[in-house]
DNA sequence: ACCTGAACACCGTTCAAGT
DNA sequence: ACCTGAACACCGTTCAAGT
């Protein structure tokens, strides 16, 4: 079993993720590994032993809120109507998806990807989105033709196009509320929208 | 006025254009412009004479797809249900969209930047999009709260998700037509979808 | 008028050489 | 055990030299 890492190895892995903070939010998720390693005034191959693929140091930045994303799915399951408690947690996943250009790309990827590193949180947030769904969807709240596929792939899209079109950002959650009317189920003589 | 273009340079350009078809479709709107050189058998610097930016390129690629598809919302707007003559033209851009991986990421930047060699031709076919919407959005098909930018940024999304996942590409037919769905004004009264 | 490819400034990734 | 940067194979873009 290994020990303590060494201390100046600790530190470089702690330099390293506070500029990837940083430049990923200016530059994406496709941001210079290079340029992470020369504003961290580390070696690149430094960068290289602490994350081999940028998508196991995009796991050093994101997991924390994936599992906190999928935290909260767990405790909006007991809580209020189900389709509130969707909508909610839809608003804020919404809300962290836009942290960070490319994000709704990555997150795409790493879904069809099981050997990522970011397979296990960013699945996983999923699927506890999808308890969500499928409780919503149960008393009749939400149609019945999507699963937490669906529902995950379209949010990821939503995301994408102020990630394309910034000016379009604005718009970002009249066309969001707008998709999720959408996914409501027809209501059985309930009260209808007249405007 | 300048006289006819020199034989070879004429021959020249319909060797890239050709070569770009296939690499593109290969590769994505993002293909590598040396691999189209190269595979052109043509030095660098022609393509770059005959084509000064990537945008210039896919302008030549893609120009008639999309004055077509412009042409084709004119002439929907004389003829049948306004909200068949909608949906018909976004089933037909859908399909010309998913053509090029990248496509739908090209077209946001394009519409985004009015210095773009596409962005005539592409915002001349939103525009003839936007004019189908508005027809059904006036005898009250269509919600009335969304305009023609947010309906192609939709459909774009739409296609990225397939772009990001082709394994989500069985799904794809089904989530335009839920979204769809979700435009549709509420009816006055008329037949309620029951399942 | 047009073509060509070397040149420049960037990437991501690997790895021999150091401490 | 860990760090470093040169080395390699790629980019996009420009431009002096050719025909």
């Amino acid at each position: 079993m290994a020990g303590e890492p060494r201390a100046d190895a600790r530190r470089n892995r702690e330099r390293i993720l506070m500029v990837a903070r940083v430049v990923v939010a200016e530059q994406g998720t496709e941001a210079s590994l290079r340029d992470i390693a020369r504003r961290a005034e580390v070696g690149l191959g430094t960068l290289y032993r602490h994350f081999p693929t940028r998508e196991a140091l995009l796991e050093a930045l994101l997991r924390q809120g994936f599992d906190r994303l999928a935290a909260r799915a767990e405790a909006l399951a007991d809580a209020g109507s189900p389709r509130e408690a969707l909508l909610e947690w839809l608003r804020d996943f919404a809300g962290g998806a836009g942290a960070y250009r490319g994000l709704a790309g990555s997150m795409m990827a790493t879904l069809n990807d099981e050997a990522s590193p970011l397979y296990a949180s960013c699945h996983g947030m999923q699927a506890a989105a999808g308890r969500l769904l499928e409780r919503a969807q149960a008393v009749g709240h939400i149609r019945g033709d999507i699963d937490g596929t669906d529902l995950f792939a379209l949010v990821n899209a939503l995301s994408w196009i102020t990630d394309q079109a910034p000016s379009l950002a604005p718009r970002r959650d009249h066309l969001f509320s707008l998709v999720m009317d959408g996914l409501a189920a027809p209501e059985r003589g309930g009260t209808k929208r007249l405007t």
